[in-house]
DNA sequence: GATGGTTGTGCACACGGTCGCGCGGGGTTC
DNA sequence: GAACCCCGCGCGACCGTGTGCACAACCATC
C-alpha cells in the first residue's frame, strides 16, 4: 500500500538509513552491541532516539523463538480468582522478578477440561517463553499437556499426584504450617480442636489436614471425625463449613481453618450464633493474607511467604527451567505462626 | 533434554505437504475460510490434527499486525497494587470479556516517569492491539506518549486534566457516590461531618472530594477545613489520615471516607483511641470492596461496580476504540449506597 | 464444441528483524 | 615499505504466515 496514512512506524531500515549504516549494524548496537566502535555506535543511538524507534517485537521473535513473555497460569474459575489475596501476592512477586528481567507477564485463568485444552495450545505454540501454573486441582490436564509439548513449566505448590510430573516447583511446608497452628490451639489449653479443611483435590487441602492429624497425634488426642469438615478456601465455604461444625454437634472450642478466606466466613458464622472469638471458639487461619489483619478480631495465622513464592517461582523459570540449567528443582518455604487475637 | 531434536515445531508448509496442497490454501482454511471446497478443508484439516499443529503468532503477527493481546496498566507501585481489592476487580472484569473474544491480557504495572517511558515505548512498538489505563495520576505521562504513537487506548477513570486526551474512558460516577454519602451522614442526624480524601493528584480523589464539598454546601454546612485531611487510598493512608483528623481537634462524629482501604485504616485508628464505630464516630466507605464486608463492623459505602468497569472497559477497547468505529465514547457508570453497620 | 463465467488453488512477495560470512582498511610488525 | 591481523561493518539468506494475482478446471450456455 501507499505511504499515505503518513505515521508509519520506523524500522530498523530507517533507523540505518539514517544512521549511514547498515540494518546489521543497528542491530548489533541494539543487542549485544559486541563489536560496534563507540562513534558508529552514537549515531545509531541518536537516529533512534530520533524517530522514536522502538523494534518489533513479532519479528524478532520470529527468528529467535524467544518471546521475553511469562505466563501465569491460575486454574480456577475467573471470580473466584481475584477474590482471594492469595494470587495478589503471587502475581506482584512474579511480577517483581520478571519486572527486573525485562519480562512481559500474561495472565490467564482456566478452569475445566475445555479450558486447559484451549490454554494448552496457546502456550504449547510459542507464544511464551515459559509458564506459571498455580492452584491446580487434582484432574488438571495442563502439566501433562505441557510437559509433553516441551514449554518450560514451575509449578507453585505441588501438583496433587505424584504421578503428574513437576520438575521445578516452588511450594511451602502446608505440613509443618498446619502441625504449627494445630500445636499452637492445643497448647493454649484447648480440648475439642476441628479442623476446617481446604479442598481434598488440592495438595495444599490435603497436606493441611496431614499436619492438624499428625499434630493431634503427636499430642496423643483422639480425632473426632466430627470435628473434621471440609471446606473450599473461600470465605462462603468458610462460613458453610463453621455452620456444618457447629450443627454436628462436636462441639470444637477451637479451630483451624485452612486458610483465611475461610476463617474470616467461619468468624461470621461464629458471631451469628452469638459465639464469641476467641472465648468461646479460638481460630487460627493460614496464609497471613491481609484480610486476617483486619478483621476482628485480628486473626491469628500461618505466615506464608506469598509474595516471596511468587518470586521464586519466576526465578527458577527464568534462571533454570529455561535455560536448562538443572533437570529439576524444588524450592521448599518456611512458614510461622503470628498470633493475633483469634486463638 | 533436548531429545528428539527432530521435534520440530510443524509449519503451514508441512501441513500443506502432507494435505497435498499449496500453503496459501491452508492458510485460508485456517481463517476467514473463504472461497475452498469442503472436501480439501477436510484434508487440511485432518492434517492439521495429525500433525498437532498450531499457527506461529509471531509470524502471523508480523504481517496482519494483530497480536491479539491487549495490556492492562496499572499505574502504580507493585507492591501497592495488589494490596487493593479494587486491582483485582477490574482484572476480573477485563479478563473476563477478552476470554470471551478469545483475547490475551498482558499486565503492566508502572510507576514513575522511567518505567513510564519504557512502558510507552514498549506499547508502542505493536506488542498489542491495545491498552487499558488505569489508576492514572496527575504527573503520568504515559496518556500523551500512546496517544502520539497511535495505540488504542481506553482509560479507567478520567484522567486528572482536562488537558490529557482521553477518548475512550469508562467512569464511575464519583462525585454522585460521594454526595450521597456524605447525605446519608448528615441525614442519619451527624453534626461534624469530616472527610478522608484520596490523592489530590487523581481524578478520583478530587471529585469526591468535591462531592462531599457539594453535599455539604447543599445542606447548608459550613466546612471546618479542619475536618478535610488527605489520604492515599491505601489502608496506612488512612490510618494517618486518621489519626491527623482526631488530632486536629475538629471533633467529628462521622467521616466519610474516599475509599474502603482508608476506612479501614481508619477504624483501626478509632478503636486504638478507644472511639467506638459507629457510635462515637460514623464511617461511610468508597468501593464496596470485599474488605468492608468482612471489618468490623461490617463498613456501610458506596458501591462501585467495579468488576462491569473492567468489563466495560474491555469491550470499549476491542469493540470501538481498536476498530475506531468512533472517535470517543465515554461510559459512567453509577454508584448506589450500601447500608451496613459502620455509618 | 467453443466460449464465458465462476470457483478453487498455487505462487511469490512482503512483513521486520537476526546472524554468519566475507571484505575493506587501518594499525602493527619485521 | 610490504605483509599480516583483526576490527568494524555491509550484505543477504532466512524465520512462518497472509494475501493479491494469475491461472486451471469445471459447469452452463449458445
Amino acid at each position: 500500500m501507499a505511504k499515505s496514512g503518513g505515521r508509519q512506524r520506523p524500522t530498523l531500515e530507517m533507523v540505518a538509513e539514517r544512521a549511514g549504516v547498515g540494518r546489521g549494524t543497528v542491530s548489533r548496537v541494539i543487542n549485544g552491541s559486541s563489536q560496534v566502535s563507540p562513534r558508529t555506535r552514537e549515531a545509531v543511538h541518536t537516529a533512534i532516539e530520533e524517530l522514536g524507534y522502538s523494534p518489533n517485537q513479532a519479528a524478532r521473535t520470529l527468528v529467535t523463538r524467544r518471546t521475553d513473555t511469562i505466563a501465569l497460569v491460575v486454574s480456577e474459575a475467573r471470580d473466584r480468582l481475584f477474590a482471594d489475596p492469595f494470587f495478589a501476592d503471587i502475581i506482584r512477586g512474579v511480577s517483581s522478578v520478571l519486572h527486573e528481567r525485562d519480562l512481559q507477564l500474561m495472565l490467564t485463568t482456566a478452569r475445566g477440561e475445555a479450558e486447559h485444552k484451549r490454554v494448552g495450545e496457546y502456550l504449547s505454540g510459542s507464544h511464551v517463553d515459559g509458564a506459571l501454573l498455580v492452584s491446580l486441582h487434582r484432574d488438571d490436564p495442563l502439566t501433562a499437556r505441557l510437559a509433553e509439548s516441551g514449554v518450560p513449566v514451575v509449578h507453585g505448590g505441588r501438583p496433587y499426584s505424584e504421578a503428574q510430573p513437576a520438575p521445578f516447583c516452588v511450594d511451602i511446608d502446608n505440613v509443618n504450617g498446619a502441625r504449627a497452628a494445630t500445636a499452637h490451639l492445643l497448647e493454649t489449653g484447648h480440648r475439642r480442636v476441628a479442623t476446617i479443611t481446604g479442598p481434598q483435590d488440592m495438595n495444599a487441602g490435603v497436606e493441611r489436614l496431614r499436619g492438624y492429624r499428625e499434630s493431634m497425634a503427636a499430642a496423643g488426642r483422639e480425632i473426632d471425625e466430627r470435628l473434621v469438615v471440609q471446606g473450599d478456601f473461600s470465605v462462603e465455604g468458610g462460613a458453610g463449613a463453621m455452620a456444618r461444625l457447629l450443627d454436628r454437634g462436636g462441639e470444637p472450642d477451637a479451630v483451624f481453618v485452612a486458610s483465611d478466606m475461610m476463617a474470616v466466613g467461619a468468624v461470621r458464622v461464629l458471631r451469628e450464633r452469638g459465639l464469641a472469638v476467641p472465648d468461646d471458639v479460638a481460630l487460627v487461619g493460614f496464609d497471613d493474607t491481609m484480610m486476617g489483619r483486619h478483621t476482628d478480631p485480628p486473626l491469628t495465622t500461618v505466615h506464608q511467604p506469598t509474595v516471596q513464592m511468587g518470586q521464586e517461582m519466576a526465578r527458577l523459570l527464568v534462571d533454570v527451567a529455561i535455560p536448562r540449567t538443572a533437570d529439576s528443582e524444588m524450592v521448599l518455604l518456611q512458614t510461622h505462626m503470628v498470633v493475633r487475637d483469634s486463638g
